[in-house]
This record gives C-alpha cells, structure tokens and sequence, in this order.
DNA sequence: GCGTTGTGTTAACCACGTGTGAAACCTCGG
DNA sequence: CCGAGGTTTCACACGTGGTTAACACAACGC
C-alpha cells in the first residue's frame, strides 16, 4: 500500500471516490451499511484520516461515530464531514468533533482541496486533547479527569456531561440541549436525570469546586467558575 | 465587553457581513481598495481572526497578506479566505497560511459555521450572539449582561424583559404589550408586575445607569436613552 | 446464583423568584 | 393649592423549580 488509506464511511462513491483520488489517498471503505456499524468494526489504526458521508443519515448517528473515531488509542487523523445544507445547525457545539466539513452537492476540487489542506495540517498540529479549566483538567485520551490536581474517576455518562460542559464555558445549556447532545438521542421525559447528574458530578468535584458548575434558574447549567464573575456580587440585590 | 473584532479584507459586504453578525462577532473592515494596502496598515493586535476575499484579486496579493498576519508578534486569529472557484488550485503548498476558506457563491450559513467553527477551535470563548446599547452587553447564550463591564446578575424574568427592551431600543411599549411578548401570553389583570421588574432592573443598572429604561408617562416603559421620541405602537402586538 | 456498579426515576423538601395589594410619592391640570 | 391619575416603592404570600436522598433496574464480574 504505497498512498495513505483514508477511511470512508459509509461508502465511497461519485465525486468523493474521485476527489480522493484527485488527492492522492486510498479510499478504504469501512460500511456500506448504517454508519454507526463501523464501531463494531473497529478497523486497524493506521489511517490517515476520515470522511463520513452524513448527508441523508441520522445525524447523531455521525456524532457518535465522530466521538468514537476521536477517542481511540490512536485516533484516526482529521475527520471530514460530508453534510446536507440543513444539517448545519447541527454542529453548533459539536465543533471538537470534526476538522472540516462540505455541503451538497459536493465538488470534487473543493472536496480534495479541504482533505489535502487537513491532511497537511495534521503533520505540524499537535493538537493536544486535553481540557483545562478551573483547576479542571480532562484528558480526552484517557477518560481521566482531575481536579486540583486530585483525580476524579468519573463514569461514562459523568463524564460525557462533564466534557460536555466544559468545552463550552460560560454558556448556559437547558437540560433538553443537555440530552439531546450528551445524551444523543431524543428523550422522553426525565429532565430530572440531568439533575441527578450534575449533583453528583459536583459531589465528586468537591465541596471547594462544585461551583464549577452552575446553576441557571429557570435555564438550566453552565460551566465556568465564580472567579469569572468576581465583579459580580450583588450589594443592591433585592430580595433578601 | 464587547464582541470580538474580525479583521476583513477588503471590504466586508453582503451575505460576509450577514455571517459575522450571526456568529456574534464585529466586523473590522481594514481597506477598501487593494489588498496589500493593510500590511502597511498594521492594525492592531486584539483580533479573533480574519476573513479576506481574495476572490477576485490577485491571488499572491492575498497569500502576502495571510503570511504577514500570521508573522505579526501577535498573530490574528484563524485566517478565512472567500475565493473563486478557479482559484482553489492555488492554495496547494500554502495550505499552512489559511485556517479555512469558502467557495462562491458565498452561503451565509455555511461562512457563519466555518467562523464559528475555527474561533472556537481557536480556543475562542466569546463566539456569542449579543446585544450591546449603551455600556449594557448582553450574550444571549452565558445569560449574562454586564452594565459598563460590571456584571449585574438577573434572574430569569428579569433578563427577558431586558432583553425584549434592548433589542428594541428607543420603542415604547405599553405594558400590556410588554406583559404579552415577554411572559408570553395574556395577561389579567397585574399590570404593576411591570413596574415592580422594572424596578427591580433598574437597581441592578444601578444609580448612574438607571435611566436607560425610561418612563413615558400614561404610555409604558423604553429603552434607551432620550432622542427618539418614536410613539408607542406595537403595531405587531398580538391582542391590543 | 449473588454482589457490585452505573444509570435513570420518583417524591419530599426547601429556597428563591415572582406576583400582588396597598401605601407613599410624583406630576399635571384646574 | 387641591385633587386625580399615574408611578414608585415596599413587604409579604405563593408556587415554581432545584436539590437531595432513596429506590428500581439493568449490565457486568465473581
């Protein structure tokens, strides 16, 4: 195998087939079918990158696939993400989960120009994968967390909630959002699961950081700490 | 606080103007006229990134810019360029002097994603709609509002209506208007709610800056101060 | 099989934001 | 100067919404 192998999912066909092509790689088609078989499939490291095809299926569907590609030992190289216009919207907060993205109808010298533009740029990024904040530190490779220093052992779902929040900061999330993009998938009922969970994140974060996460009355929670609004402090609150 | 600046080259017009007002950030436009003419313009530091429309223009004009802002001691952020699409094959072997680019004809939503995408990626927290009048800022997705940099801490109601307010400055509203599009439905009765939240926000503006919501006698409330004398009428009012 | 761990649900508890009425205050016309 | 209509201010009761703990259940390992 002399170019670099690409992986494609679900297929590889028209346009991108030939874009890769253009570029130079070997397209290596990992599903014909759903795109979230490819987890199972668990194809060898080695790749230089990806381009999945999103456009027509469940979004969330990629999403997953994306988390999952990221999160390897060694993770695939820069993902690409083949959308429809209307899907758009759908990445606003999932911005650390692909590298670039096309719309419909694809061009193939667009198409190329991106992937060889990505595949470049990924030899000199050292892109680490990691969070800080706050004293807050998460390891993306490693699904571990610490704080001050003191490692938390999160579980999954703490954990997901936990990067969530805190790869955007200071933005308040209303526990539907919370759901939908941690969770992944439509929800019935249970707003109060988003609760539970953030009480015992905050439990494990500490009496010392649980303002770490905070709560928005009536809106939902947001990531960030007090420090942020040391000025704050209301000396002409109303109430009490 | 006010929304980040992003540089534009050469002019910022159409739907490129549209996509930064979208993604919350402010245009800086830095030449009308050729494109080299900014590197003798050395605007200062502080920028999230950059947008230059090289379509149309001379390409190594435009790949000269990219270089000098990403030597400037303290480089502008990710770098977007808007091209032809004949000149895609240019950017081969430069791929390192651009963060991203887009293709004409330009979609307002796709530039907007590719902005926010990037800035955020660029560690860039303050990627955010806003609302700024008068000292007062708010970002509609942290729920904060600051007042001359301090931050005031409203509760729920408190920041809708000032946010109905500022978005609609200098317009009068009578208060049952204001009852209707801020609580959202008809009200009985209570029209001294919006008295008392008034109040209560102008507490929080603080003595200096109280005035920005303003009493107009026998008619409601507005924002914004005197100059526009623009008569109550909501002429959009659901049931008045 | 059993115990363990992770996750979601339910319900009691409690705090705080919110709305209300009444009184004080202001503004304007007679 | 008075009175009426309008606005500001205050104190308090209520209910929404968040916290918390305890339970239910599934997945997994021993």
């Amino acid at each position: 195998m002399t170019s670099d192998p690409v992986l494609c999912v679900p297929s590889c066909e028209g346009p991108v087939r030939k874009a890769l092509e253009v570029t130079g790689v070997t397209p290596v088609v990992a599903s014909s079918g759903r795109l979230n078989e490819v987890a199972a499939l668990e194809p060898p490291d080695g790749y230089a990158g990806a381009v999945i095809n999103a456009a027509g299926f469940p979004f969330t569907e990629a999403m997953n696939l994306c988390r999952q590609l990221r999160h390897r030992e060694r993770p695939v190289g820069p993902i690409i993400l083949l959308l429809d216009h209307y899907q758009l919207d759908d990445l606003t907060f999932r911005e650390d989960l692909f590298d670039d993205f096309v719309v419909g109808p694809f061009d193939v010298s667009e198409l190329a120009t991106r992937l060889r533009h990505r595949l470049r740029r990924a030899g000199n990024e050292s892109v680490a994968p990691r969070i800080e904040h706050g004293g807050l530190s998460m390891n993306l490779e490693t699904y571990q967390a610490t704080i001050a220093g003191r490692v938390m052992d999160l579980t999954y779902m703490e954990y997901e909630l936990l990067r969530f929040l805190a790869t955007n900061p200071h933005r308040v999330f209303t526990r539907e959002t919370l759901l939908s993009r941690v969770w992944g998938y439509e929800y019935y009922g249970g707003a109060r699961t988003v609760d539970v969970h953030v009480r015992r994140l905050r439990a494990k974060l500490g009496e010392e950081h649980a303002h770490l996460i905070q709560t928005v009355r009536s809106v939902g929670y947001k990531f960030g700490s007090s420090g942020d609004h040391a000025l704050a402090d209301d000396d002409q609150s109303i109430g009490a």
